[in-house]
DNA sequence: TGGAAATGTTAGCCTAGACTAACATAGTCT
DNA sequence: AGACTATGTTAGTCTAGGCTAACATTTCCA
């Protein structure tokens, strides 16, 4: 099987968040959500029904198999990590954290995300609230472009 | 002007980087570092050339326009940060780094990649040489998953 | 229950960006 | 200089993934 495209990775994410959100996802609302029109959505269904990831019954729901469950979860999940780094750590906005989470989440494959949520719970635990340490000292960084050392991270 | 492609991008980081270690930049050159076929690059010099973001005569050298040069140094600097970052905290293979850097750089916004920026150095100013702490904290906890913490990071 | 409105599908077209095959130019060596 | 080799270009094709216009089905409501 050859790997997703981006695209069709979008499309599975959108039919998973629409399942959770309502249920049911159906192709006007698959349309409306990624902003194309909705026979691009069918030739995209057609595509990924093919492949075993959805299932599409003709005027009906789309569904999503197991396979395409377990693919959907896996851009989710990239998705939330991104977002909360974007937003938590760098501090960008909602909207334009969850616009660049989507574009990133395709561009990392499994051992760097991997890698990297190792990293992002490493971060949290120095960010925890009521802990001083890593987070405030960088938000003073950002803001002041002063680096505040604490005892232990002097030479 | 309308925004430029990735595989645009990417046309013009590989100019970049050829005019820098070979002084020019050849349609071969760019098509064997690419993997692409020869006739791919022409038709991307076309398109890059109408934007007035390089020079291309006919059976001659690629040339970046000064425009162009811009785009490729920006480009090619999200690289150089994101290729460190996998590196030295992700401690991604310099192969895959470089591979991932190479996709993600054209998934980042100017406003992100600033904030990043500043994020890096801060890790970089917590993890210099000769400098305890953040690092190798890192580390120990990326290889055993055991928090260390120091005295000023205690609740 | 019959038809309007909403929704879904098909057909046909467009663009970006790849490819191959065929052709053109430039460079090199005798 | 002429011919062989490198390299570059052109023409035409393909695929992914959009689109519009036209058609089909379903839903809903008087």
């Amino acid at each position: 099987m050859q790997k997703l495209s981006e695209n069709m990775e979008d499309y599975l994410e959108t039919i998973h968040a629409l399942s959770r959100e309502k249920g049911v996802a159906r192709v006007s609302e698959i349309a409306e959500k990624m902003d194309v029109k909705s026979p691009s959505v069918n030739a995209a269904m057609k595509n990924l029904a093919d492949r075993h990831l959805v299932i599409h019954e003709k005027y009906g729901y789309v569904t999503l198999t197991p396979q395409g469950q377990k693919l959907a979860a896996a851009v989710q999940e990239k998705h939330d990590v991104l977002y909360r780094f974007l937003t938590e750590f760098l501090m960008i906005s909602p909207e334009r954290a969850d616009r660049e989470a989507c574009s990133i989440e395709h561009a990392i494959s499994e051992e760097t995300f991997d890698r990297f949520v190792r990293f992002f719970r490493f971060l949290e635990t120095s960010a925890s609230a009521g802990k001083p340490g890593l987070l405030r000292n960088l938000e003073t960084y950002l803001k002041t472009g002063k680096r505040v050392f604490c005892e232990c991270e002097r030479g």
